[in-house]
DNA sequence: TCGAGAAATACTCAAACCGAGAAATACTCG
DNA sequence: CGAGTATTTCTCGGTTTGAGTATTTCTCGA
């Protein structure tokens, strides 16, 4: 046996190895009533029961990560796994040794982006869950969720600079107005109307007309909006810059 | 014994699931000659005995995941884990459930830059490692490393463009040639030097002087260089862009 | 030692882009 | 019908950008 092969036999048993799980955690956004809202859980059974947390679980034997992900917000939202408008991507993975009291855990956060999605089926897991308003958001979750939710948000938010993810919070067609609307709620403030139309418009592969208009006005006055679908872009370029990023830096 | 206590027994008995091993892949890049390089690890045991590979192993039971991959880093190079000016970042975690024949393996994937590293010891772990010129690698890597790597490239092309990122390639103290060169190795393309010189003074935090010149001109001839050090932004704004990203999109 | 070539840096100029504001128009609601 | 509001377009001045050029200061080889 060479020194080698002896090192693959005592490396690869897995029995060697203490107990290691892995799970996946959602970050599952949308947008209602004006608000970004994030997908949390009640959690039923201890460790810290009925704390708030992100909603995910194992990762199944045979399954894939993304796959798993889906599972876990198709089971607290019904959102249909094969939904074209969910954008779900890997935010990243956590599994800081102290993590989980119970054992060693690594959890792979994935974020999710639907367009105003139903509301949860409670019971289906024995765990309430809910769509929370993160304004209303509590500041404690459970294990390092607040930190992932909190990478989320901040992906999020840098991810509508330079990608088209925006269209994934509104319907198959959508006026500018809803697509600026959703700028401002994640981004937390105002935009210029005019700027932000001519800008849109102009980034190749953003949007592109269906011709038709909306039925109505907006609710309090207005003509009636063009309508849009998205795009075949996959990276706005130019990007949409955040007004606020200037200052905040350095 | 209520329904969530039943539930959280069941699923929290480590023994109750198959047994998963989390390891860590590293993608180190750096700077040799003009070319970017990779260190890879020639593998000394089944499977796959003989290809390339990333470094890696497993995660020690204690380790925290970023740890853990300066640690292999610095088994492969010897470079200092607290060296100054490396840079580690996790890139994703690949998760198939076939991508290892041997068992259920999660791979939490890191990014390393630096600037000109030592040449990998040899025999610390049994193992042949060595920088790879990027044009130069084998195109089949072991399990899924191909994807990594091809992953981390495509991180490193674009953080180059938004992030500090290139100042980790070159020394402490640099001209803005070197930091050019950077920018050309990593895109693969050249750049005009007057308005890449203009553009990187004019971003704020980027580089700050040192007063300083080089001691000797260009090999081929020229003045010599003013001398700059890393400034303390973490996001360039406004960021330098890819020329190629134009026509390459959509 | 001198002249060619090369590189660092600065400058020019037109085109593109951006923020701010305003105008024109078309709706809703009371 | 009139007030108010929202969509869309336009204007204007300042800034940024890409492309090219100029200046200066080196190295190197003839």
């Amino acid at each position: 046996m060479t020194n080698d092969d002896a090192d693959f036999l005592t490396s690869y048993d897995p029995r060697a190895y203490p107990p290691v799980a892995v799970t996946v955690d959602v970050v599952a956004f949308t947008i209602r009533d004006g608000a970004l809202h994030v997908l949390l859980v009640r959690r039923g059974g201890p460790p810290m029961k009925d704390m708030w947390a992100l909603p995910g679980g194992f990762v199944g034997e045979w399954e894939d990560l993304a796959t798993a992900a889906a599972r876990e917000l198709a089971e607290e939202t019904g959102v249909a796994t094969a939904n074209r408008r969910l954008h779900l991507e890997q935010l990243g993975t956590y599994g800081a040794p102290e993590r989980d009291p119970r054992m060693r855990v690594f959890s792979v956060a994935y974020l999710a982006f639907a367009p105003q999605l139903p509301d949860p089926v409670s019971g289906s897991d024995a765990r309430e869950a809910a769509w929370v308003p993160m304004d209303d958001r509590p500041a404690a979750l459970a294990f390092d969720h607040a930190t992932i939710l909190a990478d989320g948000l901040e992906r999020a938010r840098s991810k509508l600079e330079y990608s088209p993810l925006a269209t994934k919070f509104v319907g198959e067609e959508f006026t500018i107005a809803e697509l600026r609307a959703v700028y401002e709620t994640v981004w937390g403030e105002p935009l210029h109307a005019g700027n932000f139309h001519r800008k849109v418009l102009s980034v190749p592969g953003f949007v592109e007309s269906t011709g038709a208009t909306t039925e109505r006005g907006g609710a309090r006055g207005g003509p009636r909006a063009k309508l849009y679908r998205a795009g075949d872009a996959q990276l706005l370029h130019p990007a949409l810059l955040m007004p606020s990023r200037e200052e905040t830096l350095r």
